[in-house]
DNA sequence: CTAAATTCGTCCGTGTTAGAACTATCTAAA
DNA sequence: TTTAGATAGTTCTAACACGGACGAATTTAG
């Protein structure tokens, strides 16, 4: 190989990344919440709610991340801490009962949504492109691991 | 369609470029500079410099960000403000020696990271990830775009 | 030519992010 | 059992990131 075939993927990776990631923004805002604070509560609707770890690893974001989202939450009272009944260390995180009215709200609405953007799309699009991303991801583990 | 197809791809995305973006932040951190600053000093390279708008343009930054990410390069010395000669709003942002010097040495070593990151990889490879994703970038332009 | 609309960049407020240092708790090994 | 190590979360610092308000300069309309 002689150039950097590799500039022109990776470019398309972050500006698809980056249409994705400010569309949905836009939408969420309209509903009043931030990607990392949906996400959450997406993650914790339909749940008896789960520890940070868990939720940390769901959404992948780190602990200390996941401290102040989560405090901009319970302040807003959709979430709530409890302790861990067995593990002091541990704490819960689950929706109030007015974070389930959001969830209830906002989680349906952002899907139909999503729908409506991805229509005219077939299972055979969704293979194809998850089967690529796949295939990138791959590369991109390949430099963290400790084999 | 019943349920929700494009979830597993919206979520093959989401990892693939975090994966993409941890990877290259933490080669990048070895050569002491962020990705955004690593991004604009790229982007400035083998050029005599340019607007703020173009650059933020370039680097998918909006306005307001790209000011503190070249105040930070700006107190590092390794670029400069210059007025622009005809019109009195813009200004022109462009390297300097310091920074012509910090740009030879980074931008062909993260090059060298990411080709061999990529190794393995062929034409074919890139060409099917690229249309891949160029796919489905579409469908997230859709959305904003005023035809 | 002058007023209105645009454009460029800065500043501000709020929120996200990673990583490192720290505390408290738990677990395992001696 | 006592202590050394591992684990869960918070706190701190530095850096993005976006949108909106703002002032200055320019362009366009009338």
């Amino acid at each position: 190989m002689r150039k950097e075939p590799f500039l022109p993927t990776v470019r398309a990776l972050v500006r698809c990344y980056q249409a994705f990631d400010a569309l949905t923004a836009a939408h969420l805002r309209t509903l009043g919440l931030t990607s990392p604070q949906f996400d959450i509560i997406a993650t914790l609707g339909n749940t008896e709610g789960m520890t940070s770890k868990e939720l940390g690893e769901k959404t992948l974001m780190t602990k200390g991340t996941l401290t102040g989202v989560v405090d901009r939450l319970v302040s807003k009272e959709w979430v709530q801490r409890k302790a861990h009944c067995s593990d002091g260390r541990c704490q819960i995180v689950r929706l109030t009962k007015k974070g389930e009215r959001l969830f209830d709200k906002v989680f349906p609405a952002h899907l139909v949504y999503l729908a409506q953007v991805f229509k005219g799309f077939e299972a055979k699009d969704y293979a194809r492109i998850e089967s690529a991303l796949q295939d990138l991801r791959g590369v991109f583990k390949l430099g963290e691991g400790k084999p």
